[in-house]
DNA sequence: CAGTGGATGCTCT
DNA sequence: GAGCATCCACTGT
């Protein structure tokens, strides 16, 4: 199914003794130009080849970790990019790992949510709950908004970039593009 | 406040 | 060897 994206809306993500409430999410699929298995099985691409409930973490640019959850059947290829976090158990770490003293900053953007959390390399590849990050259900979200994704130039219109409506933890606000 | 560019390293051609 | 699913600091108004 190609809506378990939404459905992270709202769940709970737990890092260690820190935790927060997904609000903003993308969808990647091995179809589209901008997903990184669009050419296939490469190494790094493998993970979002494989079974569901597995972490895909990749480094941007060089400077930044982000993390996606692989929600679909293994050999699907897609995976949900986690863009935006409202963080509620731990904001004093977070706060001195990304070097602020804000809180409405801290985890709105996929590179913030990583350093703040201590998501990185050494845990791409690794099954939500058998690693140190954990996904659990969380409170059903009403409102969720539909936009184009954010910082790539192939595809960029898909509306495949969803959130929780007017949240202040977004990275970006969406657009007012009234989708119901 | 909005817009621009630099940092920085890994992946794929 | 070029391009990135980004973020931050600095610039000019």
């Amino acid at each position: 199914m190609a809506e378990v994206a939404p459905d992270l809306l709202g769940c709970l993500i737990e890092v260690d003794d820190l935790a927060g409430e997904i609000v903003e999410v993308e969808r990647y699929q091995q179809d589209d130009p901008a997903s990184h298995s669009f050419r296939g099985v490469t190494p790094r691409a493998s993970v979002m080849f494989g079974p569901p409930g597995h972490l895909y973490v990749y480094r941007s640019y060089g400077i930044h970790w982000c993390a996606n959850v692989v929600c679909e059947p293994e050999g699907s290829g897609a995976a949900v990019l986690i863009r935006a976090v409202a963080p509620t158990r731990g904001l004093d770490v977070m706060r001195e790992r990304r070097g602020t003293s804000e809180t409405h900053n801290l985890c709105s953007g996929p590179g913030r949510l990583c350093q703040a959390f201590g998501i990185d390399g050494s845990m791409n590849a690794t099954l939500l709950g058998q690693g140190p990050v954990r996904v659990s259900a969380g409170s059903p979200v009403s409102d969720i908004a539909v936009g184009p994704r954010i910082g790539i130039s192939l595809a960029a219109e898909k509306p495949w970039r969803f959130g929780v409506a007017g949240s202040p933890h977004l990275s970006r606000p969406f657009p007012v593009a009234a989708a119901a």
